[in-house]
DNA sequence: AATATTTCAGAATGAATGTTCTGATATTCG
DNA sequence: CGAATATCAGAACATTCATTCTGAAATATT
């Protein structure tokens, strides 16, 4: 019977993902994938398909866990803006304090890679749909339990959060001074008063 | 005596400056440019030098074109929320309605270069400032006419429009529904009453 | 007309690219 | 053990890449 295989498939395609997020589809070669990677080159390709395969299943990977990791991290906040600071306040100190300043690895991808690849434009606007359903939902929860008061169009504000939210992720790579950003956060969360 | 110039260099720029606003630093080759700009191939490394000074001056040429505009146009604007409002609306329906989804360029860049390219942060960052200082400016204009009440911290609210503005620009890559995006604006400037 | 310079088309170069192949080694199960 | 498969190192391949070179044609000034 067959040798077992060795390495996790998993843990390994975060490896292509760090690489990708890093460094963005183009900059990436399959000799650096190579060589962060761990495995041989054939294997690869055995494994995962070609690059772009790869780079699929690396970007997938990601969404999944960001939008996951959202979510959860939203419901279990009891106020709705102190919620939103944090997460917030997480992804300004995520990306400054990165060595790599990845930033996000959607921002990225859509930034680099529309229009030339026609299919992913289809995939992120699915990523920012359940993204900005995930915002909307916790800023319904505090109109109902009273932390916002009724009236406002919480779509719309879900939208513009969302949107802050990517530009705060791209502004992030060049801005070192995470107080400022934070600052202006506050400002945008006066939305909710 | 030489033969003079026969083309125009910054119109050639232009050019350049389009294919690599639209592909991407890595994914444009030297033969796409060879293929739009125009130009023989050597006189595109005599005029310009390689294709990383290429990058360099139609990013540049960008920037430069870019801040000028928008500062152009708020000083033309009366009101300061309808001046805002318009200059959103104007990048939203110019991404929209773009065949290419060129996005801004600027944002592009940062996605696709940083970490990699380690003089580009500095550029960026100036460019930046430059356009937080602008909106500062309009916004302290709106203060002093009275058309925004006082006791706002418009440093920090100039950099959450500029924020958002950043966020439009990647969003309206993906984005088809224009009217989605003029609300979260509309909401965001409700800070400003 | 003679000279100097630009621009040209396209070949040449060498390195890097993504992908496939070869053959050896390791590991599992019957 | 023996058969089957995974993984390996590294060669092989064809393509693309950025860059430089060659030599001819075009155009300006003297």
């Amino acid at each position: 019977m067959p040798r077992v295989k060795a390495f996790d498939e998993t843990e390994t395609l975060k490896k292509a993902m760090e690489l990708f997020w890093k460094n963005g589809y183009h900059a990436t070669s399959i000799q650096d994938l190579v060589n962060h990677l761990g495995i041989n080159r054939a294997s690869i390709y055995d494994t995962y398909g070609g690059k772009k395969e790869l780079f699929d299943k690396a970007f997938a990977l990601y969404r999944q866990i960001n939008t996951n990791k959202t979510a959860q991290f939203l419901n279990n906040q009891d106020s709705i803006k102190k919620g939103f600071r944090l997460l917030f306040d997480m992804a300004i100190e995520e990306t400054i304090s990165d060595i790599d300043k990845k930033g996000c690895f959607v921002v990225n991808t859509a930034a680099e890679l529309i229009p030339g690849d026609h299919e992913i434009k289809d995939v992120i606007r699915g990523n920012h749909d359940a993204m900005e359903e995930t915002f909307y939902e916790f800023l319904l929860k505090g109109e109902k339990e009273g932390e916002i008061p009724p009236g406002k169009d919480l779509h719309a504000i879900a939208t513009m959060i969302f949107t802050l939210f990517n530009g705060l992720r791209i502004i992030a790579k060049v801005q070192s001074n995470p107080e400022k950003l934070k600052a202006s956060v506050d400002a945008a969360l006066k939305l909710l008063d």
